[in-house]
DNA sequence: CATGAATGAGCCTTCATTCAT
DNA sequence: CATGAATGAAGGCTCATTCAT
């Protein structure tokens, strides 16, 4: 049997997606530094030089989980974005897709928030570009909305999509399949809330007026 | 001049508190597995041997720092819960103090979220059942204006402070205090989307109706 | 020049069996707790990373000598109780065999009964059950003679082995190759001292009398 | 209540002698090396200033065991062999009593014969000179019933006394409490396997004619 | 006499990575 | 393409001992 086409753990998967599929599992239970490479060839029935053929240093994996994730996200969030509708309804498609893509990439999300300072300077910087686009792609959807009338306006967007991204991305240190709560249920709760604390005429407080302006977020900090 | 009151770093904290500060900070900027325990003890100008007379193990400075972080913000979020006034401004004033001790503790918010997984096992549990109390104190005070009428009934308490907390713990991965919105400013749009979210009347949309009820959340996951 | 096979040291053995050699002479001279892991490395010629790719800690190579020993004892025995003549002739045989063993193995020996304790449970109990395993086939040897007449019978098998046993494994504390005493010599007094005094007739002495019966001995102790 | 009378462990006896009682059980529990200072201390209810007060390094612990075991054992056996009646019920009384000696002090003899070696040089040298001259005393007495011609005088005395106290010193290694023989059966057999093993008419087997003469041991090696 | 904070040297072990085969 | 022996650089931790109090 040719090595790196099934191997003993009979997926069919070609050997460097298996790699991948065996390390996101692992770094997102043990975490990104406590697992070994010899952990991950093992676990894909392979052994180190094959995994150094594919993957040239150990965070290599890493950014690659992290790149493909964002690729997928930023794929669909294009799609949804760019659909028809009334802003209202597209930043809703989008932001139920968020979630439900985040659910479906449980291990994915939980290695990306535990281990991306892990990376090397370079490829962390290449990452918080992209996710940095996606961020922007997302704020523009909310800005059309506040233009068109339906979101209220005196809330940044930048700020606004922080709020909705880091109550979703904080996902993976609270639920589990055996919970209470299913994933679409989440999400549309989620998205409820969201999208309601966006609506016109909220209101935020008095004590909110002359709260700073629709500043852009410059910097999307160091993840 | 005395060991371990000031040393050549010039502070005048006890060794045990100086140690748990320059760790803290490093945690924070390096991660917890990339700052080595010499790292650490060289910040605070002393030898592992001194170190280890007051930690038992580097993961004690992991422990001790989430310890402290949710002593701090239990004990004031009993005040803050425990205040005068109608549930909603107790809940607003609980929220907006929630976000103010997280900007004076950005440090330990980061490492928290980042390195929790890291503790050994008996540690983690520890921590996790401090933080599902806390959780579950600030469920309450929603619960009461659910009950009282001032905050939507149609969304479960537990997911509402799941949705919010994790907006807020988020902050540490694109907030910069050299960015356009002051810490302030954060609170006080963030407390605004949740207060304004959980508002009775928002109505999640049609298709949440028939989700699930209010089943409170067993669980808090493995953090 | 390939690795592993000769190295810096001209040997031709193979790594694995060169860090065995090198540690056991190492742990009779200086004692297993104040050998380096280092010192051993050094002294084979290759980095520490070498040795742990062939022994998983320390207390392996302890182990490994001691399990070599007995593999090799228990296999010299075998042949020398199978093999013809009286239940006498092939005690002193294998008597003598022993006392041979033991000074071309003296480091190990030495090793052995300095050391065994710093072995982890797991190992231990192995050694201790292989050990005991190796005393009874002699034992055995010796109630066959019991039996048969040639030796008293007023001594339990399980003791007089004992006695023996420790007569030779603490040859290693005071036998010396420069000494005026060359191994056969010694072999051949020590032999003689044991089966003269195991012989019929000896008679312990009026004060034995009434002493134990041939009880078994049931445990061999923690070694 | 004063310190280093009594203390938590509610013993009188003073704290030099307590501190050297709990090291000897210790050392012969857990092995010197795997004993620490800290330990010890703790067992004794005092602190490690105390300990040093006392005892110069952790070695001299050890070297004291050592030491007044060897006091004890050399005032006995000078006793025993000084006393009267022939060679022969003095060599018995004597052996009688090393063995009897040595089961209450199953500890230190344990220690002894483990952790010799972990002596720095001088102590060691110390020690050894000690236990050559307690031999070469029960040397003499063999010596004498050789002359008297009770014992055999074709074995050289040296060894006969090695032999006999390698059976006794190994003693540690098997023997238990608990065993079926109790301490003063397996001292009447030993002594009686050994006397009669030694006594006159014996004769080695024709094998050992010709065997090295009576060649005094010169060194006692290294233990 | 006794304390206990601090030192400093060293120990065992891990692990990503390389490279001859 | 793939192997796996070997490297080399750390890393966390232990511990006997000292010394100011």
């Amino acid at each position: 049997m040719p090595r790196g086409s099934a191997g003993e753990t009979g997926q069919a998967r070609p050997l460097p997606e298996r790699l991948l599929g065996v390390a996101t599992r692992l770094f997102a239970e043990n975490g990104y530094e406590s697992t070994s490479v010899q952990e991950i060839v093992e676990a894909a029935g392979v052994t180190k030089g094959a995994m150094y053929h594919y993957y040239a240093a150990k965070d290599d994996l890493l950014y690659t989980i992290y790149h493909r994730l964002l690729a997928v996200q930023t794929e669909r969030l294009e799609r949804f974005a760019g659909g028809g509708g009334t802003p209202e309804e597209r930043l809703r498609a989008a932001a139920v897709d968020v979630i439900d893509t985040s659910f479906t990439h449980l291990d994915e999300l939980t290695v990306f928030f535990r281990s991306m300072h892990l990376l090397p300077d370079g490829k962390r910087k290449s990452v918080r570009a992209e996710r940095r686009r996606y961020h922007e792609r997302f704020r523009s959807l909310v800005e059309e909305g506040q233009r068109a009338g339906s979101f209220r306006a005196d809330v940044p967007a930048d700020l606004a999509v922080s709020f909705f991204f880091g109550a979703v991305h904080q996902i993976t240190t609270w639920w589990h399949p055996d919970g209470p709560l299913d994933a679409r249920a989440v999400g549309r709760y989620y998205v409820g809330l969201f999208l309601d604390g966006l609506r016109r005429g909220g209101g935020l407080g008095a004590d909110l007026d002359g709260g700073p302006g629709d500043g852009g977020l410059e910097t999307l900090g160091e993840c």
